[in-house]
Parts: structure tokens; sequence; C-alpha cells
DNA sequence: ATCTTATGTAGTCACCTGTTTACTTGCAAC
DNA sequence: GTTGCAAGTAAACAGGTGACTACATAAGAT
């Protein structure tokens, strides 16, 4: 991952789990290491619980810090929140390629979601978050430059942001329904026709 | 209001007098009065706010009314917020009439919704509260019996929950985009054309 | 070995949360 | 009037929240 790669430019080795290499130096007191492990920590929280029901005490304690060390590194919750949502973005993959298969491509992308058996974090992070003000501009923000300017760029004729909006509908979408309804009923249907419907879908959408 | 009539057969308010008395008493202390007044309030917050960001006492001040009332008469939050839930129900119109136009009056439900000047109090109750633990079942139960079930009803052949499932994704969907990306590229454009797009995914979707 | 820097720690602050208890007050039947 | 009961109230409970501050301590330079 990103960060872990990051972590590891600056501090010159993998962090947990390995043991002591001797030729680099690993201090005990490791300001990136300790941030790392925050924004780890942060981030399977975030995406299990949301926003709101974790407390910056829950996050420390998951990555073995003090909770004042949040504050120190990040600012805020919501600052952490938010270096969390920028560090992955997941369907950077679906708008790469010809834009006549982009419906079909989109339609993949949420089929491969629906079957990942650990949903995936961001995701997750969003629909159970979204119920909190103080980190709505956060949210908007990134939607904004990962779902709808990209998937805008790709489209021509007027209205490419509404259409845009009508196909960021069905992947936000994605969020309440497994929160909700849950996805066993998709899981049980033939893949190859979920993408078969789901790229008619995102073809009326962006026509 | 229904629940009116319901508390009202339940507590024997009228059976103080010997037959039905169509006067209608207001006495300071108004035990329905000041349930419906608190019911009332809190379907207001909750859909403005969400459920984790209204507190009991928001909704007291805000129905006139003393906190510890809400828990004497609702039990807990919890169950306040299920009630205003099962207060009304917004698509069933669009439920009602022949499958084969199915597809057209969902599609002109969502533009409905989304040209709807005050946003309607329960999907956005709905995709403000979604974050929370304590609701989780009574949000379920919700959108099972209100969506979904009336939804494959009128569904033939296999996967039939899978389609309506899919189909969902749509109607929920519209819940992040309007809090995340606004609806104002959705209302800009072409109300037809829009119907037209949203009639055709959600054939798609249901076959 | 000493000094300096910054990483990590414990404790505290002021506030908010849902809920419960003990209490007061209004109303109507006797 | 007096009394009984339901409606309404104030206060407290037990806990949690994010943020902050004074302090201890380990690492690296001198």
């Amino acid at each position: 991952m990103v960060l872990d790669q990051a972590e590891e430019a600056r501090t010159g080795h993998d962090r947990a789990g390995d043991k002591p290499d001797d030729r680099v130096k690993r201090p005990k007191r490791d300001r990136e290491a300790t941030r790392a492990r925050l924004l780890e920590a942060a981030r399977d929280l975030f995406s299990e619980h949301g926003y709101d029901h974790v407390s910056v005490r829950m996050i420390a304690a998951d990555a073995g810090a003090n909770v004042a060390l949040v504050n120190r590194y990040f600012g805020s919750k919501a600052a952490l929140f938010g270096e969390v949502l920028a560090g992955e973005s997941t369907l950077e993959q679906a708008f790469t390629g010809s834009p006549a298969d982009l419906p079909r491509r989109l339609a993949e992308h949420v089929v491969r979601v629906v079957h990942r058996a650990p949903a995936s974090p961001i995701p997750r992070m969003l629909d159970r978050s979204i119920g909190n003000p103080e980190i709505l501009p956060i949210l908007q923000q990134h939607m904004e430059r990962h779902l709808v300017t990209p998937l805008t760029a790709q489209l021509d004729g007027p209205d490419a942001r509404a259409r845009a909006t009508l196909a960021a509908t069905i992947i936000m979408g994605g969020g309440p329904v497994r929160r909700l309804l849950g996805l066993d009923d998709l899981r049980a249907a033939d893949p190859d026709d979920l993408v078969r419907r789901l790229t008619t879908m995102f073809e009326a959408a962006l026509s």
C-alpha cells in the first residue's frame, strides 16, 4: 500500500512483525512508525464502525499509542479522517481505457466489490460516516475528485455532470444496500447476468 | 394521524366518558398532544441531522416538553426513532399499477424526489442515520418491508430479489448522492430525458 | 558524560450523552 | 374540600467525548 511504502522510504524498513535489522537503525521512538500505526488503526476502525462511533481513544489503543498523539500528529480527529481518506482510491482502474468500454468496466467494478470477501474499507468508511456534518466537506471533496470529475471527463455532450451523477447513484447506492439489505441476494445471482444488467444501467445513465 | 388513533385505543384516553364524545377536550396536561409534539419534533430533527447528531434534549426542547418524557413515552431514543420511521412510507404509489409500467413509475418517483424543494424527511432520515448500529435492525426492517418485499412481489422469474436489490441500489443511492454531490446537476438537466434514462436503468435492473 | 531535542505519557478540562429517580403540580372524581 | 392519580419537572447518575497541558524519557549531538 501507498502509505506503507511512504513510511518504509522514510524509516528504511518494514514496520510490524519483522526481526531487528542491524544495518538499518530502528529507534524505539519512531515518529513515522507511530504515525503510520495510528493511520492504519484509524482506517480499520473508521471503515468498521464509521466516523461517529470511533473515538480517538479507540484508535490510539488499537495503534498501541497514546491518545494525545492523535492530536499532535494530525491536529484533530476530523483531519485524521481526511488523511485516511486521501490514502487510497479504489475505482481508478475503471476510468482507464477506452470510453466506449466505460459502462462495462464500471459494471465489473461493482460486481467485483460485491463479491469481495472483506468489504473494501474506503466505501465502507463513506457510507458509515455520511451522517456527520464535521467531515462532510472532506467527503464531498473526495467524491468530487475521485468519482464525478474523472467520470465527467470521459463524457461528451450536454449535461455531462448530470449523467455522471446518475452513474454515481448506482455506485454510491452500493453502500446503503450492503448495509441495509445485504449482498447475499446479489452474490447468489449469476455474475455474468449481473454485469450485463449493470452495463446496460450505466449505459443508460451515461448514454 | 394513525399513530394517535392507535395510541388512543391503547390507553383508552376517551374511555373516561360514558359514550363516545366528539367534543374535543384539550386539557393543559395532554399526554397525547405532548406525545405527538415529541414525535413531530423527532421527525424533523432526525431528518435534518440524522440519528446520531440529535439528542433527546434537542427533541424535548423543540417539542416544548421535558427530557424525561421521551423515555417515559417511547422507552428510549432508538424506540422513538423506530416509531417515527413507522409513521410514513413514501414510495407506495410507485408500486401500485401494472407491473409493465413499474420501471417508469420508479423513474418518475426518483425525478420527483430530486425536484422536491424540501427533501422528503424519511429518505433523509435514512441516509443520515445509516451509520448507527443501534438502529440498524430498525432501518433494515423498514427497507425490507417498504422496498424490497413489495418490489420483489412484482417480479417474475429467477433471482427476483437480486433484481429488486439492483433497483434498490438506484433508489437508495439518491441519499448519499444528494448529500455528497448535490442535486443541482440533476435538476439542471431535462426532466424528461432524466425519466427516460432512469426508466431504462430500472428496466435493465428488473428486466 | 552532559546537554538538547522531540517523542511519548498521564492527567485533566469542560462538555455532552441517554437514562433514571425523586419530586411537584394540575385535574377530576368522590 | 379532600384525595388519588396521571402529567410534568428538576436534578442527578454514570459514562463518554475531543482536546489540551505539564511532565518524563529516550535518542542523538556535543
